[in-house]
DNA sequence: CACTTACTGATACCAGGTGTCAACAATCCG
DNA sequence: CGGATTGTTGACACCTGGTATCAGTAAGTG
């Protein structure tokens, strides 16, 4: 107990989820290999930081060759979020972004600069959960825990002097 | 530190903000008292639960006698909010929701079956923030947490046995 | 009481998201 | 392979929650 002097893996080592990764998973739960899903999923694993549903709408939609139907792209993602290839996270904003990255229990501290998500293992809810269950009596089922901050290289920008409104 | 073994407040023993307090921290901050605003703190005192702005519309709408406007009762929530009157916390569903109890910081354990929220002190981010900030170099500003379960006594009605669809 | 200025609320608008359902296309299977 | 099955698509209409506008109203002040 109290072991976090360090976190489970706030460096970056990706394991880099490749698109016949994700499409593997996606037969094994039975779901079909489809164009349009094809197209979201190879969108997805593009973007590097979290991303919003309308975001790749704007990839996917009429403007670019795609095409894909605004509906599938938000169905897909919550396919893929199901499946445990995409997290679903909450931003500063209040709404909902995706981001890539490993599989399991994850929480992201997001940079409201640049939109940087590092995500990191150690649940402090875990912790907690117990003294709150023994407290109030309740049944904990879930929780929702985001940390929002600004990343080091936006810390660096702001000191410059700001700019002539360029 | 790690002194949680029991947390700061989870008993509920509200203060019983009345509407006259509410009004003078309105005008210390030097708001205006007006119509539109005494029907909101009351509607929203009146709410032992959390409770949404379109919950709020609904009370005071065009349907009951107050036409209150839409707008009106969302600037006045968030004012109400800005003074610490209400707390703005995050639903299960994701959608945000205000409650009214002591000032300060504070998260919820939340209903999902019933609404109850119970609110309290200790936060665990304050514990971690430290490490997390040392392991990802990045400056912590905010953080969003909700927990969310059943309370005692919707665990007891979920016993019962199912109803014949009443 | 009259004046200033904060506040209101109708309206129009917006973003994000969902339900429908006929057309379509992966997959399966013979 | 070609056809049947059934999951999937996407245009469309619709919805909820929330915001911008702005002429009109009414708190507060002296
Ligand atoms: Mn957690
Ligand atoms: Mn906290
Ligand atoms: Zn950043
Ligand atoms: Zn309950």
């Amino acid at each position: 107990m109290m072991k976090h002097a360090t976190l489970g893996n706030a460096a970056p080592k990706l394991p880099v989820l490749t698109e016949q990764n994700v499409e593997s998973i996606l037969v094994q739960h039975g779901y079909r290999l489809t164009r349009p899903r094809l197209a979201v999923i190879s969108a997805a694993l593009r973007h590097r930081h979290p991303f919003t549903a309308e975001q790749l709408v704007a990839d996917l939609g009429t403007a670019n060759g795609g095409a894909i139907g605004r509906a599938t792209i938000y169905r897909t993602l919550e396919i893929l979020a199901a499946v445990d290839v995409l997290t679903r996270l909450i931003q500063a904003d209040g709404h909902p972004a995706y981001i890539c990255d490993s599989p399991g229990h994850r929480h992201h501290i997001v940079c409201s600069g640049c939109g940087t998500a590092v995500a990191f293992t150690f649940c402090p809810i875990e912790e907690l959960a117990p003294t709150l269950a023994r407290d109030t009596a309740f049944e904990i089922h879930d929780h929702l825990l985001e940390v929002f901050g600004v990343c080091p290289s936006c810390q660096d920008s702001k000191r410059l002097p700001p700019q002539a409104h360029a």
